[in-house]
DNA sequence: TTGTACATACTATTTAGTATGGTATAACCC
DNA sequence: GGGTTATACCATACTAAATAGTATGTACAA
C-alpha cells in the first residue's frame, strides 16, 4: 500500500516562488528572511542556495511568478469563460475580491516598486494589461471611448482600494456595498 | 554677529518621527535601519535612544506622527478654509494628490498593518476620519444616504488608488483624466 | 550646575552567502 | 527486475558583515 501523503516532495523554482510570493504578502520585501522561507518550507538554506544565486535573483523570481499569477493566469481564464462584458467585467472584479489572488503581495510589490525598478517596471506593465482588458468591455457596452477609459480607470482604482482598505464589515454588508458601487461605475443612471 | 543658520540643531521627537516617517515611504518598515536614519539625520544611536528606548516604540510614534500630519492636520485646514461641498471635497482629493502628503507612507502603513496590530487599528481609525468627512459633504449636495455613502466610497478609492497606482501620463493628462474620473463620481449625469 | 541631546566604543544576535558532503530519484543498461 | 550512475535536491557547518541595543563619557544651553 502505497502513501502517497507522505511522499516527502522536493522543492523546484516555482514552488520557491510561489511560498515566496505568499510571504512577501505577509510581511513585505523588507523582512522577507532567507531562514524564515526555509523554515517556513522545512528545508535548509542548502536548497534555496542550490535553486537561487542570491537573494535578490529569488525575489527576481516572485516578480516573476507574481506577474503570471495574478494577472496573465486570470485574463485568461476569463476568456476562456466568456460572456458578456458586464459579465467579464463583474468576473474580473469578483476574482480580485476572493482571496483567490493573493492581493496583499500586490500590495507590497506596489510599494517594493518604490525603489526597486524591476518591481516599478512590473507594476506599470501589469496595470497597463489589466486596463487594457477592461476598456474594450466597456466600450463594448455601449460607452464612448473617453468615457471607457474613465469608468475603467473608476472600477480598476475600486478593485485596487477595496483588497487595501481594511474591512471591518460583515462579508453580507460588504457585498452589497460592493454592488453598489459596481453598478455606479458600470451602469450610471 | 549671530549666524543662525549654522546652529546645530538639536532634534526633538517630533522630528526623528518626521523623519521615520519619510524613510518608511521610501524603503518600508522590514527595511528601516536605526544606522541609516541615523545617518540620514547626521547624528549617532546616542542620540535615537536617548529618545526612543527600542525601535518599537519608535516606530509607535511614527505611526502616531502619521496620523496627525496626513488626516486630523488635512481636514481641520479644510475646514478652516470653509467653502461648498463640492470645494471641499474637491479640496481633499486635490490636497492628497498634490504631494503635500506622503501617500508612500501611507502605502508602507497599510502593509504594515498586516502584521502590526496598532498599524492596523490606525488605519482603521484614519480611513473612518476621512470617510466620516466626505459622507456629509456629499448629503449636502443632495445625495440620499445611501447614495453618499457610495459615492464617498467610490472617490476615497479613487484618492488611495492615485497615490498607488503609477503614473506615466504627462501631470496636464493627468490632471485631465483625473477631473473626469472625479466629476464621473461628484456630478454624475 | 543641572538636565537635555549626542558621540564613542562595545556586545550579542541575526543574517546573507559559501563550502562541502550527503541523499533521493529518474534514467539507463543489463 | 536488480544494479549502476548521473543529477537534482538538501543538510551541516562555517564566515563575514550588518544590526539592535547598552554603557559611559561629553558638549551645550538655560
Amino acid at each position: 500500500m502505497v502513501n502517497m501523503k507522505n511522499i516527502k516532495r522536493r522543492l523546484g523554482k516555482e514552488q520557491w516562488a510561489a511560498h515566496g510570493l505568499k510571504m512577501l504578502g505577509q510581511i513585505g520585501v523588507g523582512s522577507l528572511r532567507i531562514d524564515d522561507l526555509c523554515r517556513h518550507l522545512k528545508v535548509t538554506k542548502g536548497s534555496f542556495y542550490w535553486h537561487f544565486k542570491s537573494r535578490t535573483e529569488f525575489l527576481n523570481a516572485v516578480l516573476e511568478h507574481w506577474k503570471q499569477t495574478a494577472t496573465f493566469d486570470i485574463i485568461d481564464r476569463i476568456e476562456a469563460k466568456g460572456g458578456l462584458p458586464q459579465d467579464k467585467i463583474l468576473a474580473l472584479f469578483d476574482e480580485s475580491n476572493s482571496g483567490v489572488v493573493d492581493f496583499s503581495a500586490e500590495q507590497a510589490i506596489r510599494h517594493w516598486a518604490k525603489t526597486k525598478k524591476q518591481a516599478a517596471q512590473a507594476v506599470l506593465y501589469i496595470d497597463d494589461q489589466r486596463m487594457k482588458f477592461l476598456i474594450p468591455q466597456f466600450r463594448a457596452l455601449g460607452f464612448s471611448k473617453s468615457e471607457a477609459e474613465t469608468r475603467t480607470r473608476l472600477l480598476y482604482s475600486l478593485i485596487i482600494s477595496e483588497a487595501i482598505i481594511y474591512q471591518k464589515e460583515k462579508p453580507a454588508n460588504r457585498r452589497r456595498r460592493q454592488r453598489q458601487c459596481f453598478d455606479a461605475i458600470v451602469f450610471p443612471a
